[in-house]
DNA sequence: CCACAACGTGGCATATTGTCGCATCCCCTG
DNA sequence: CAGGGGATGCGACAATATGCCACGTTGTGG
């Protein structure tokens, strides 16, 4: 039976991955940092975990690392708020199996941990495009703002737009 | 001695990449394919690899985990013109040590050659602010630029906006 | 030499943004 | 319960930015 450790400092987003999980049938146990998580890998022994990047005190990072220790077998997927290309890189070399930018709905989740190295043959035939200006202001728009919980002053001020500019993208590219 | 593989399908910057390495003292060979980049892995032996993502016919990705099979002590860099996670994640499950986005200079290609995993620490302390849309913006403009020469009409065309508009873009944040 | 593609530039109508103000709602605290 | 603080939605208007057309220039290749 899989077991699986959800690690995010957010209460509401860790809460509402529980609840997706156990939805779908697995075993679950959460943690909000560090040592809690490194606690309860000790007495648990998930077989996967969802570790977000970004923690108040020590960093995802760093429990990808001593989690490994402790648990080699362990498959950990990384979660981040605004997906870095470094911290990707630094994750995986650490011994994650995948890394998925937020907001990651659980299908993709599922995904990445049953997915090996299949993205392969997709890169090589796929010719690649880059995304237009719109589609690459609206994917970072829609990262930050899940990183506020949609809070529309807090994501317009660390975008550097103004508020209402904000509301009104927001307006116009979700019609319904 | 160091010997490094510089594959790229774009002979103008495979070129500035040799030189450059050349002016710094290392010993060189390039490949502008898969093919090529394979044949000179096994006749040259080199010890250290640039290789482009974006390549006509096979991939770099698939460079990578052949070349890594004939020469497994190769160190590979992989170049890409727009940084997506889902393909930087593959490389390093590849085997290649690091992921970076052009335009990059030889200086953090050969930072990213030596570097391990002191990136840690900055990610334990530094607080990750997400960028501005200003930025971001920026950022993309600047790699499909890159991916197009230089070529303002091309590029205006990809990135879905008019080219006077990129003209105007160009001209304000490049003031002098 | 000509065709072609890309560049820089100006002008102008239209669209988007910044800024302010105001009413509302929610939450917390005295 | 009243009041303060913060968020939201929305209207209005001026300041900017953008799309679009046109023209002249330059460099390249047939």
């Amino acid at each position: 039976m899989e077991k699986i450790l959800l690690v995010d400092d957010e209460d509401f987003f860790r809460e509402r991955l529980n609840r997706a999980f156990i939805r779908r049938g697995y075993t679950t146990c959460t943690a909000s940092c560090y040592d809690e998580a490194m606690a309860i890998t000790r007495k648990e022994q998930p077989t996967m975990a969802v570790v977000d990047l970004k923690m108040p005190g020590k960093s995802g990072l760093l429990l990808v690392k001593d989690a490994l220790v402790i648990a080699p077998e362990l498959r950990i997927v990384v979660l981040t708020g605004y997906g870095s290309i470094a911290t990707a890189t630094e994750a995986i070399k650490l011994g994650a199996i995948s890394y998925l930018a937020k907001p990651a709905d659980i299908d993709e989740i599922l995904k990445a941990f049953s997915n090996d190295s299949n993205l392969e043959l997709e890169s090589l035939t796929e010719d690649i495009l880059p995304p237009s200006l719109a589609r690459v202001e609206w994917e970072h728009i829609q990262r930050v703002l899940a990183d506020c919980d949609d809070n529309i002053s807090c994501a317009a001020k660390r975008l550097g737009i103004h508020r209402r500019t904000l509301q009104r993208k927001l307006y116009k590219y979700a019609p319904k």
